[in-house]
DNA sequence: CATGGTTACTTAATCGATTTCGAAAAGGCA
DNA sequence: TGCCTTTTCGAAATCGATTAAGTAACCATG
């Protein structure tokens, strides 16, 4: 490997000289300076991140805690697309992405051991169980974090719209004349009680009064509780006219139950989702869903870790929401 | 950050004692060696990953290459399922995984140099280009690297048995009666070649005669392509009774198309898909398709790259193939 | 010509951990 | 007692890069 001491050794300067020149300190003549750039170049040198990291205390890295709980972490289109324009972002700005989890190797360690001892200099958090002790030790540690989808007081934070999301669903439902509208919410987790308390909101404000057997609690990314929910909604007396689902996936299980039950859709029961993955835009009939604008939110959370890490004296705690974007497909009909 | 050197003067050792102690050398006393494991769980110390890299010129980090080309890379379930096997299997042997790709920050750098710049001990290759240069500099560079459905010669890959897994699948569908089946495969890769080849081989075993016009070009991951084969497929005036999709997502689109023409599914038309993503498994009817073992080629993959990183001398290239297993669901209808 | 100010470098310490070599102390044996 | 061996630990170099502080050469100015 070439180190800064080849490059010394081939120009007759010290590795000091050599260390300023490549990185374009003032200090040194342009022509030298010239000549050692080519030099490197041509000897084909690279910096050493680790000895730079170990001398700098930064290693332009960030960690990644995406668990994969129930294995609905990367597997689920939603994260992964985040993850990518994280990485993306990240890269804009000379980071690479290091995945933090808990007991590497042999060594026992939680998440803050683990971006420690990685020299991690920032992690981004999203798609765990925030009420984990392990996750909460992180995010008041020293190292910057910022969290998707969850908000800890006096923390940096990327939030999909979930507020304004349901809110125009349930209005874009309602103006195609619908009154009866279900909801199948997922696991009581803060998303879930922004769309939940999102629905109830709009649709007061819309003077619809919502039975209680129309609110079904399901499972987020899980096809078959939303078929066992879409059962019991299609069992009642007063059917509802239109079903709103946890996500796009677990709408094929109130699919497939609709289906079963020669439900037809939309003809016999309006539905939408969220989420919108790629699967929805390519059913037929095209799913009607919201689309959470998981690039933006992923690039939003890598450029305020960034911030943080770069900036630490300017930076001041931010909560950003990531509007998305109503899909209209064609499952809600016109009543 | 509590390092070797507190832990040296609260113990009054030097710190080359300690670190000794920590790593189990036998030229420490017992008691010793106890008092300063003692001394660093109460400071809580934790090793610095950089600094010992730096030294011992390994970062028990191990580089992934996927590449998102045509955003079919981490969002692909089956891509996505062998990064979290990856990571799983390394984290066990005490890696970590960071991402390779190029162009990080300003600096210019093909993948070779972005993980010699990472100090990754080894690189895992998926889901991208392998005829692209830059990919290939990099799989006959110093690094050691494992390839995933490719081969270079004498370099280790790990393989899905695509052509065991097209000949159970023709095999199953001819069980059912079959006869006149069609194949709409991906775009010309090598995973092509091999399914295309035991496609036609073995039909050419059970004394099936394909016409051409049964052999369509479809694009993996794309329903839209699906769909058109599948429209060019009904147009024929001799109808196959099954298609084979280039996998299930692409599979889709042909569902749409059948659905469409009011052509039932089975009843109709049999179909099979390949992958057995989460979808395949909650479609009504249930798709029969042919599961990758995505889990097991992730950690075989992860393991083979240990292996060559810390037993360079034992090791040599091997390519592993790693069967599947047909899923039999209930759209090919028996004849 | 002495003083002061630039310019253009070099020296040497440093980041945290590992390891080679050496040395002191303790024990064994004749 | 003297010599050798073993045990136990320390000094110092090292990995590659950065940087504060210092130095030499040069020019300008009163």
């Amino acid at each position: 490997m070439v180190t800064i001491t080849d490059i010394s050794q081939r120009c007759n300067v010290s590795r000091a000289t050599v260390s300023k020149a490549l990185n374009g300190h003032s200090d040194i003549n342009a022509e030298t300076a010239a000549h050692i750039r080519q030099v490197a170049k041509e000897m084909g040198y690279l910096p050493n991140a680790t000895a730079r990291a170990l001398k700098l205390g930064r290693s332009h890295n960030i960690g990644v805690l995406f668990v994969d709980k129930t294995s609905s972490g990367l597997s689920h289109e939603y994260f992964s697309r985040i993850l990518e324009s994280v990485k993306q972002e990240a890269e804009r700005s000379g980071y690479d992405i290091t995945f933090i989890s808990r007991d590497i190797g042999t060594l026992h360690m939680d998440y803050y051991e683990h971006a420690k001892y990685r020299n991690c200099d920032g992690v981004i958090i999203a798609s765990v169980d925030f009420t984990d002790p392990a996750v909460i030790k992180l995010v008041n540690s020293d190292i910057p974090t910022v969290t998707l989808d969850y908000v800890f007081d006096s923390h940096s934070a990327v939030l999909s719209d979930n507020v304004a999301g349901m809110a125009e669903l349930v209005r874009y439902v309602y103006d195609k004349g619908h009154r009866k509208i279900a909801f199948i919410h997922g696991e009581p987790t803060s998303v879930t009680q922004k769309r939940l308390g999102s629905f109830h909101k709009t649709c007061a404000e819309l003077g619809l009064t919502i039975p209680e057997a129309y609110i079904e609690a399901g499972t987020f990314h899980d096809p078959k509780a939303s078929g066992l929910a879409t059962r019991r909604l299609l069992a009642l007396k007063d059917r509802p006219t239109c079903i709103l689902y946890p996500d796009d996936f677990s709408f094929i299980g109130g699919m497939n139950e609709l289906e079963k039950q020669g439900v037809s859709i939309p003809g016999d029961m309006s539905v939408a989702g969220y989420d919108g993955i790629l699967l929805s835009q390519v059913l037929r009939p095209r799913l009607t869903t919201y689309r959470q604008d998981a690039e933006t939110m992923g690039q939003e959370a890598a450029k305020q870790l960034v911030e943080i890490i770069e900036r630490p004296k300017e930076w001041i705690p931010r909560q950003i929401t990531i509007p998305g974007r109503l899909l209209a497909g064609d499952t809600v009909r016109a009543i």
